[in-house]
DNA sequence: TCTGGGGTCCTAGGACCC
DNA sequence: TCTGGGGTCCTAGGACCC
């Protein structure tokens, strides 16, 4: 494959969630709005910028935020709206782009190489792509361009709200080593602990460290590690691909303690991922069953099937078998049933009914 | 203050087979 | 009597992302 210079663009816009409800709530608007879960268990989505100045943010429990911010907006998430926005979006994007890539409803790469050479043009199409996002959704954004997507999503990161940062070849070395080593796509809070626990606090360090270091400490990952802390990313953009699992899973208000209701649930999540299997026209070998008891300890239980199914009563009963035969439960209960479906393929005209469809 | 729901990908260990 | 090497398949758990 050759290597190409490219142009890649990564647009994010701010806020999303909690700017469209500000948008279709002008009474929200200057307020701490915060989407979220609104039960006692809930947790966050997305917090307006007001809202971030109360120290909330993505992912922070419900309560605590409310603790923080008592006279902040709660509203529960309307994805449906969001989805709206999001296919203008990505209608404007197709437009400048021959593949769009879709992070989620907020979030997606687009090409901008054949807009020509040099970073000149890329620049001007993509502030155009982030006036006309504005003008047509009147929702503001923030837009990185980039050699690749990881540059591209950080100079988006770098510059928001309302941000546009390019990021040319030259720049990338300065622009990367003093930033902290959390930075880098795929480094979360488990290997940012243990790269501090090197030494290795800033990009720099994980430049400029020894290969045979990272790859005993990371094995195979050392070695992106290293290229990702360098600006290195040569992954192509990719149109969304067929998924490979559905699941449903829910958390309860109140832990679920006897084992009819946690069954009952359970049949009744499948019951659901069953039909979107069939509304996807999809069929699944593995059904699994999630677990989470009221310490937060999370189990699966998992099991292949011989033939790949869409049945209704097939994954329901196999996902009751699961949790009847292989799951202990006592007098604590659960606080999260989940049910889903894994190793998907599309019917072949092999696995079609025979005798018409049984449905 | 107490931890959602939907996903993806990776790894490790055991069973099994030749 | 005391234990190979390689491969595949399956399961479970965990890190991570938005």
């Amino acid at each position: 494959v050759s290597r190409i210079a490219r142009r890649i663009g990564h647009l994010d816009m701010d806020a999303f969630y909690a700017a469209v409800e500000q948008m279709d709530h002008p009474a929200y608007r200057g307020r701490p709005v915060i989407v979220c879960g609104l039960g006692p268990r809930g947790v966050v989505s997305t917090a307006s910028y007001e809202a971030r100045t109360y120290g909330i943010h993505s992912a922070m429990p419900t309560a605590v935020a409310r603790k923080r911010c008592p006279d902040g907006v709660y509203v529960s998430p309307r994805f449906d709206r969001y989805r709206e926005f999001s296919q203008v979006v990505r209608r404007i994007l197709g437009s400048y782009s021959p593949v769009v890539e879709t992070i989620s409803l907020d979030e997606a790469f687009f090409d901008l190489t054949r807009h020509g050479a040099g970073y000149g043009t890329a620049a001007r199409v993509a502030r155009e792509i982030k006036r006309r996002v504005q003008s047509e959704t009147r929702l503001t954004c923030s837009v990185g361009v980039a050699p690749n997507r990881y540059l591209a999503k950080l100079g988006s990161e770098l510059d928001k709200p309302d941000g546009f940062l390019v990021i040319q070849p030259d720049q990338v070395q300065g622009m990367l080593d003093p930033l902290p080593v959390g930075r880098i796509w795929g480094v979360g809070e488990v290997t940012e602990r243990r790269l501090h626990g090197l030494g290795l606090l800033r990009m720099r360090d994980i430049r400029l460290a020894p290969m045979d270091l990272l790859q005993r400490e990371f094995g195979e990952h050392g070695q992106r590690l290293q290229e990702l802390a360098c600006g290195i990313d040569d992954t192509p953009l990719q149109r969304a691909a067929e998924s490979r699992s559905i699941s449903r899973e829910a958390t309860y208000t109140f832990d679920v303690t006897h084992p009819d209701e946690i069954e009952g649930e359970i049949r009744a999540l499948a019951r659901e991922v069953a039909e979107q299997l069939q509304h996807q026209s999809l069929l699944c070998r593995v059904v699994r069953v999630k677990i989470r008891y009221p310490d937060f300890r999370t189990l699966t239980r998992q099991l292949r099937l011989t033939v790949a199914t869409d049945a209704e009563q097939l994954i329901e009963a196999y996902a009751a078998h699961l949790v009847r035969e292989r799951v202990t439960l006592d007098e604590r209960g659960v606080r999260l049933i989940g049910v889903g479906v894994g190793d998907l393929s599309q019917p072949s005209a092999r696995q079609l009914p025979l005798f018409g469809d049984p449905r």
